[in-house]
RNA sequence: GGCUGCGUAGCAAAAUGGUUAUGCAGUGGCCUGCAAAGCCAUCUACGGCGGUUCGAUUCCGCCCGCAGCCUCCA
């Protein structure tokens, strides 16, 4: 039995869908102004992962993920840029499709995007403003009367009184009450603007992706995801937002991922001490990061660092050592004791540690057999393999991993070459020149490895 | 100040009211020409103080420390 913590009881609850067998699942996707950083690279594998382990529940899930491409900080890069603001987020929309595809990230199944979403977008606000809820300020904004939803603060377990005693600074004069936040912005001159009932302008961020899910997923779905600092206030606005305007239960389920931090601080844009991708990509293997990330659960904080990411590394390479010389070709083989624990662990909300700690088990076992039990090996294997599936990884081919890491010099022809001339001294016995070609290729980063059956294999360290 | 959450061995990270997590690193052994990899064995734990209990790292209370949210942020 799957069970998930939901943010809004804070407790671990058996997963029940809202139609049986299916799932329908929304996620807050980027704001594409600039390359996804490594806080983003979690939201994408935490959720591809949940994903994943949907559909092999047989589960017919729909995924939707949106795009944030309008907003201020889009506006205000593109004019930094002097750059057309579409072309700006066409160009990291690409960018950040290119990190997902590296990272083993399946594509969601909707990718809506705001500016696409506008006419959704400006019902919902007429709904609001037809149902009092919203209004329009003294500047010619729309703003959402926050006092008018009984039920605000309930996700985020904030009350009202303490938010407002709070020092909060910047109170926009324009609105009734501090709290109450923007539906519909209107345009200054030269600013991307589309026509609405309060005249030119643009949305606001959280009414995006209540209109985006809700027309994607309908009034009520299951599962609503996002990073920690979403709860409050984006998360908790999309509930009086689609509340309010349908009259109906908006989600059933809120996830809540971990940051992702740096010397025990928040890794931010607005800190500055974020790691993109692909700047992690140049000194990591993509699966290092992704194997990085599930080594720890969603909602604990995970710690950036070199040590980390080496790690990381040692350790795939232990599950892709283990699978080298071994060939998966069957399902019907799987070990059905080892897939009951994984099943187990992702079963307790999706606690991917214990799932990797048993495939490591696996590996073990897999190692054994190779020396022992040969009428083991297949299946073993292939049982590794099917289970490390669900979590994005293992799925290259062992070699192929092996020989591709590290970023060093010597190329792979320059090294099969010396392996042979070692491989002649060896057979004269010429131990000093064996050792010789071994430390000089160990010293470019390449390990040796030699098999009882009188072979050499190598790795990159 | 208010509200969340966290504090596990050298590092990372889980579970659990009494029994091996797991990975990396260390130590000893097997294997090897020597290594590497692998296998076996093994050393480092549960922030502090009280309480509940036959027994607590695990439940409760207090304290200390840390992080996050309360403003755009995954």
């Amino acid at each position: 039995m799957l069970k998930i913590y939901n943010t809004l009881t804070r407790t671990k609850e058996p997963f029940q869908p809202r139609v049986a067998g299916k799932v329908g699942m929304y996620v807050c996707g980027m704001t594409v102004y600039d390359y996804c950083h490594i806080g983003h690279a979690r939201v994408m594998v935490v959720f591809d992962t949940v994903a994943r382990y949907f559909r092999y529940l047989n589960y017919e899930l729909t995924y939707v993920r949106n795009v944030t491409d309008i907003d201020d900080k889009i506006i205000k890069r593109a004019i930094e840029n002097n750059e057309d603001y579409e072309k700006l987020t066409e160009r990291f929309i690409e960018a950040m499709h290119e990190d997902e595809r590296a990272l083993a990230v399946l594509p969601p199944d909707i990718e809506p995007r705001a500016t696409q979403s506008i006419e959704d977008i400006i019902s919902m606000i007429k709904t609001l403003v037809a149902k009092d809820l919203a209004y329009v300020g003294t500047n010619g904004d729309v703003f959402y009367a926050v006092n008018q939803f009984k039920d605000y603060g309930r996700l985020s377990g904030k009350n009202m009184d303490d938010l407002q005693a709070g020092e909060r600074v910047d109170i926009d004069l324009a609105k009734r009450n501090p709290m109450d936040f923007v539906l519909w912005k209107m345009a200054k001159t030269n600013e991307p603007a589309w026509d609405s009932p309060w005249g030119f302008g643009r949305p606001g961020w959280h009414i995006e992706c209540s209109a985006m899910s809700t027309c994607c997923l309908g009034n009520h779905f299951d599962i609503h995801g996002g990073g920690m600092d979403l709860q409050f206030p984006h998360h908790e606005n999309e509930i009086a937002q689609s509340e309010g305007a349908t009259g109906e239960k908006f989600v059933n389920l809120w996830m809540h991922n971990g940051f992702v931090r740096i010397d025990d601080e928040k890794m931010s844009k607005s800190l500055g001490n974020f790691f993109t991708v692909r700047e992690v990509l140049k000194q990591y293997q993509p699966e290092i990061i992704r194997f990085f990330i599930l080594s720890s659960h969603y909602r604990s904080p995970l710690n950036y660092s070199d040590e980390q990411l080496n790690d990381a590394g040692s350790a795939l390479t232990r599950l892709y050592t283990a699978l080298r010389g071994t060939i998966v070709t069957s399902n019907e083989l799987i070990d059905q004791d080892y897939k009951n624990r994984f099943e187990q662990a992702m079963n307790d909300d999706f606690n991917t540690p214990v799932a990797l700690a048993v495939l490591f088990d696996l590996a073990r076992d897999l190692n054994k057999a190779k020396s022992h039990e040969p009428q083991k090996i297949d299946s073993l294997a292939a049982t590794l393999k099917i289970l490390a599936s669900l979590l994005g990884i293992l799925q290259a081919d062992p070699e192929a991993f092996l020989k591709g890491s590290g970023n060093n010099n010597a190329d792979n022809k320059t090294i099969e070459q010396q392996i042979l001339a070692r491989l002649d001294a060896k057979t004269t016995k010429d131990w000093a020149l064996a050792d010789k070609i071994r430390n000089d290729l160990k010293e470019q980063g390449v390990i040796l490895e030699d098999s009882p059956d009188g072979t050499t294999s190598w790795r990159r360290e």
